[in-house]
DNA sequence: TTTGCAACCGACCTGTCGGTCGGTTAAACT
DNA sequence: AGTTTAACCGACCGACAGGTCGGTTGCAAA
């Protein structure tokens, strides 16, 4: 009957989801209760407290969900395929509502970056080891690719612009503004091919 | 010696200064108060309420010193180059600590745009209102540019993009993923020219 | 000079937040 | 069966938020 673990885990899902929502501050402790059916005790047994919470909810559930995310389609035959299908598979298949949440990545890193160094680490470490991902999957298919490009500027560039355009659909509520930016950000990666 | 413009003026200064710096939520009346050296009375002698507020300053300060702050650039002669220099010349005169704040509209676009519908509608008004502003200086320039370019769908990708970069700076703490971002987004821009 | 009122003051209110802590329960081990 | 302890409970706490309101002050018109 007792399970800590299904305890914690179901912790870290409720509060990944409430903080992709709502963001980490407005996130409330007893929210998280309520839909978890626990007790404070019970979150304050397993969490030191709500930032610890939350650097717990980075590291177990949003990292490897991000990698799992990115990794498929840019470690495809062809990584701007990949990264084009990618993304328009985005407009296509997500609901309204969850586009407007937008990436909780980049959500932490609006929000949490300048207030709390712990987030900001972690924010940076993802950023630069999704950068080194795309970038060293442009650079292996670099003989496919115009001459002289940057790949970790243009890795950087794309992971902007994304993250950018989702901003976009927050404030639009559909999924049009986001459509637009996709689809340039799709015609400027196709010129990057010979 | 009593004045009120100048107290209405002094106070949505001060509080656009804080919201710029902490966003919305995390600004306290207190604070505002504390700096303008007024009471709490005085606040709510001229504004309803905090959402109020809210509202004023982004119609009365952000909004016009967007504008401001856009509008040259791209009504130069050539829009591209005036905005090449614009994003370059942010990167070398902005301090890191300005940089990190980010811009206002897409902070208060991230952080009010879910919860918030007063803010949110005002926020995409001026998003539309950027965009018409660039689209249309770049059609007006169109004949020096590549055919079949659509300009809303370019200009809502530059700003993308743009945030996206300012997002950057936030966990980066420096000046130098964001300068990789602008070199790129400049890069794209020069290739839009015939 | 008196009067009226906008401008301003600040003590106080209510609600919610993150966090604490003494107590209870269930289960594993001796 | 008795003992120990991790797991969990929930009443309670202080801090601080936004907001209220009766009272005071200064200026301008009558």
């Amino acid at each position: 009957m007792r399970d800590p673990e299904q305890t914690r885990q179901k912790i870290l899902e409720v509060s990944a989801d409430e903080i992709h929502r709502k963001g980490f501050n407005a996130t409330s402790l007893s929210c998280i209760l309520a839909r978890c059916e626990i007790s404070k005790g019970a979150l304050y047994h397993h969490f030191a407290n709500k930032m610890e919470l939350g650097y717990a909810v980075f590291e177990e559930v949003y990292a490897p969900a991000f990698i799992a995310l990115w990794q498929p389609p840019v470690e495809a035959e062809d990584p701007i395929q990949g990264l084009s299908d990618f993304f328009s598979s985005m407009s296509k298949e997500m609901s309204c509502d969850e586009l407007v949440c937008g990436c909780p990545l980049n959500n932490l890193c609006q929000e949490m970056s300048g207030v709390d160094e712990g987030f900001r680490i972690r924010i940076l470490a993802m950023q630069q080891q999704l950068n080194l991902l795309i970038a060293t999957n442009l650079s292996r298919v670099s003989s496919q690719l115009q001459p002289g490009l940057d790949f970790s500027q243009i890795a950087y560039f794309i992971v902007s612009t994304f993250h950018g355009s989702s901003s976009l659909s927050k404030s639009s509520l559909n999924k049009e503004l986001f459509d637009k930016v996709i689809k340039e950000l799709c015609r400027y990666m196709g010129q990057l091919k010979r």
